[in-house]
DNA sequence: TTAATTTGTTAGAACAGTCTAACTTTTTAA
DNA sequence: TTAAAAAGTTAGACTGTTCTAACAAATTAA
């Protein structure tokens, strides 16, 4: 029922509006590499879906509907992403981009079966909670490595980030998930992390890194 | 580089050109389940493109250009149905739907990675050849189930139709791959034939169905 | 509080992919 | 061998998705 195209304007719409619960055409226009004026006519085509409520100069805000679908997409991609990890044995790093596409994949029986392959997960491999078949998001609350008190050693469980640049910076860092890490100092002015790590050697995040690593 | 709906023009001409060589525009547009000056317009975009050879009124041909990407798409396809099978063990009867979504992700290790989980198959589950990553296929000469010999006994190996209606009709009959049958009467005026089968039961075949089951 | 900036909108064009209607060429059969 | 049928083509329209150019509203800052 839904093309391609707007189920990725929806799961945009949905990402964006995690935090405020509104979305402004700029935003989306951005995170979707695409000019202002195709997203508003895009809006507008959505509206008449009732995908999203939309008025003119006011922003963006998915309908109950539209909800809907954003969190079957999102079910799809992350199993997707966990699938490509668990059971595919590819790297974290780069699983999001084949995700992107196997979301679009339009049968139960596919997804149901990666669910029960994977023994009904309920997070994917960057820590981001997986929407069960309808559409309920089960939460925990996550420790940041840049709350981390001074000393504490812990178990890197997940990141927050699902970009590639992230996960390759990482990755050059040495670290990996599962990996036991003790943090030696924070530096008070600007939250940099020093760590000790498996590997001996001494690993130095910014803050801006380290509060996108949860940890156990 | 190609459109979804290019990738699908170019994997049905292939097809069809398998027989004859040549293709034309009425057994395209019905294959495709699109009208005739669609198909038309097409090819002229794809002969632009330098993928198919099309003079008017003449049929079309792939270029080496087309045949390989045809190669591609194909292997893309008949590895994620094997994939579907063998490792996310759905039935064979349903797979052919997802793999027609899953041909045309773009991703090299992805295919790579299925292809290392399988084996390095030569074959996919309805018995057609995998071609190699360069094109390549490998093909071996298969017995029907329409040429054993009355009173022997044979496995089934594969089946040459990637129809859900045929899947369906076998698996109605209580057929699957890996089952021996035993070819108890072949009628020499239709060349329907009679097995004996594990079940016990006696599974009556047209020839029409026969010809398209192979056996070991 | 007015001017500059940012944000949003409308109008109109373009391309991919499809269609119908009307016409032409080729093939088949009476 | 010519008339009917089948196959192919052209012209023109429509939808989805995008763009640029130009204008309008809202926000920010001088």
């Amino acid at each position: 029922m839904d093309s391609l195209t707007e189920e990725n304007y929806i799961k945009s719409i949905y990402s964006l509006s995690q935090a405020t619960g509104e979305v402004f055409v700029s935003e989306l226009a951005k995170k979707l590499n695409i000019k202002q004026p195709s997203v508003n006519s895009m809006m507008k085509r959505l509206a008449t879906k009732k995908v999203v409520a939309y008025a003119p100069y006011k922003g963006i805000r998915l309908t109950e509907k539209g909800k809907k679908e954003a969190l079957s997409i999102i079910r799809r991609h992350r199993l997707a992403e966990l699938f490509l990890v668990k059971v595919m044995e590819l790297g974290w790093e780069e699983v999001h981009d084949i995700a992107e596409q196997l979301e679009h994949v339009d049968s139960k029986r596919f997804y149901s079966r990666m669910d029960e392959m994977l023994n009904f997960p309920k997070f994917d491999p960057h820590g981001e909670p997986i929407p069960d078949s309808n559409g309920k998001i089960h939460t925990q609350k996550r420790t940041s490595l840049s709350d981390l008190a001074e000393g504490l050693t812990a178990t890197i469980a997940a990141v927050a980030e699902d970009e590639k640049s992230f996960l390759d910076h990482l990755n050059a860092k040495g670290l990996q998930i599962g990996d036991a890490v003790t943090l030696k100092k924070r530096e008070p002015f600007d939250g940099s992390v020093t760590l000790r790590h498996k590997s001996k050697k001494e690993i130095l995040l910014t803050h801006q890194v380290a509060e996108r690593i949860w940890v156990e």
